[in-house]
DNA sequence: GGTGAAACTCACCAGAT
DNA sequence: ATCTGGTGAGTTTCACC
C-alpha cells in the first residue's frame, strides 16, 4: 500500500469529483503551489495509485439503455477453464465488467445492451454457446450508483 | 439516445483511452482541427453522453485491496424501503459500487475493505444492523475487469 | 459544421529557500 | 520537499468559409 498525506487524499479527492481540473485548479483547492500538485500527481500516478484516468460514459445515451448482471458457473472449475472464459467475456462488445468471484457463482458478467431481446439473445445465443458454461442466472440492473468519491482506509499508525 | 457520427465515436474511443488526452492529440488522432474536437466534445458533454471524467484507483494501493460483492435482499420490497436502503449504503465509506436488480435479489452492493476482518464486520454489524436486510449473501471478488472502450450500440438505420 | 490565427491560460522546468 | 518566476504548449474564442 501506498503512503498518502493528506495532500495527497486532498489531490485525490478532488480529481475524483472531476478527472480534467487543471492543474492550477488543483493547486488552489489544495493551497499549495502548482509545482507541488504537478509533482504530487505525477508520483500517485507513478506509483500507480491513479491508474488511469477514465470518461464516465451514459449507457443509454450510446444506445445501451439495458444493463444486467449474469451470474454464471464454469465448468469444471479449474484454473485454464475460467481464465479462458475470462478472456473471452471480457472482450465482447457487450461486456461492460466482469468480476471474478468465489461462493455461488464464478463470474458476474456486468452487459449494456440495446433492449431486452438482445440481452436475452446474449444470455441464449452467446453465452449457452460456450460449453464451460453452467448455472446462469440473470438480474436485470435497474441502477448502478458509483460513489464520486472514494477514500483511502484509515491508517493503522 | 444521441445521434453519434464517425468523429464523435472516434473521440469516445480516443477518450475512453485516456479521459486526459489533450484536445490537440484528440484533434490530431481523429484527422480534425482542434478547434473542431473541442465544440465535438463540448457538445457530447452538454448532451449528457459523456457524464463526466473519473480517476481510475488501485483500491489496493489505498489501503482496501479486499473487494467484494454482497447480494441481499430487503423486506418488505417496497418502493420506499429499497430507496431508504439504497440511499444508505450508497454513502458508507467501504461502499463502491451499488447496483439495484431484478431477481433473486433486490441489491448487490460492491465494496472494497482493507482485510477480512472489515469485509466480515461490515456484513454483520452494518448491514445486518438494518432491519429491513434479509438473505444476505457474500461473494469474495478476486478480480474486477472492465473493459477500457465501450462501443456506441449499432443504429437501426 | 468546419477552419485558421490570435489572445489567453496552463504545464513544466529551472533555481533558490 | 516546496515555492517563485519564465518559456514553450495547449486551450479557447471569433471571424470566415
Amino acid at each position: 500500500m501506498a503512503e498518502l498525506d493528506e495532500l495527497d487524499q486532498a489531490l485525490l479527492r478532488e480529481l475524483q469529483r472531476d478527472a480534467r481540473r487543471t492543474n492550477r485548479e488543483l493547486a488552489a483547492a489544495t493551497g499549495v503551489s502548482p509545482s507541488t500538485s504537478l509533482e504530487r500527481v505525477r508520483s500517485l500516478r507513478e506509483r500507480g495509485v491513479i491508474r488511469g484516468y477514465r470518461l464516465d460514459l451514459d449507457f443509454a445515451k450510446i444506445g445501451r439503455p439495458v444493463q444486467a448482471l449474469i451470474a454464471l458457473r464454469v465448468h469444471p472449475p479449474k484454473r485454464q477453464v475460467i481464465e479462458a472464459f475470462r478472456e473471452w467475456v471480457a472482450l465482447l462488445p457487450e461486456t461492460v465488467g466482469v468480476f471474478v468471484v468465489t461462493g455461488g457463482e464464478d463470474f458476474l458478467v456486468h452487459v449494456a445492451v440495446p433492449d431486452n431481446d438482445a440481452l436475452y439473445a446474449f444470455v441464449i445465443d452467446r453465452l449457452t454457446q460456450r460449453p464451460e458454461v453452467a448455472d446462469v442466472r440473470t438480474s436485470v440492473v435497474f441502477e448502478h450508483i458509483r460513489p464520486r468519491v472514494i477514500a483511502p482506509a484509515k491508517r493503522n499508525a
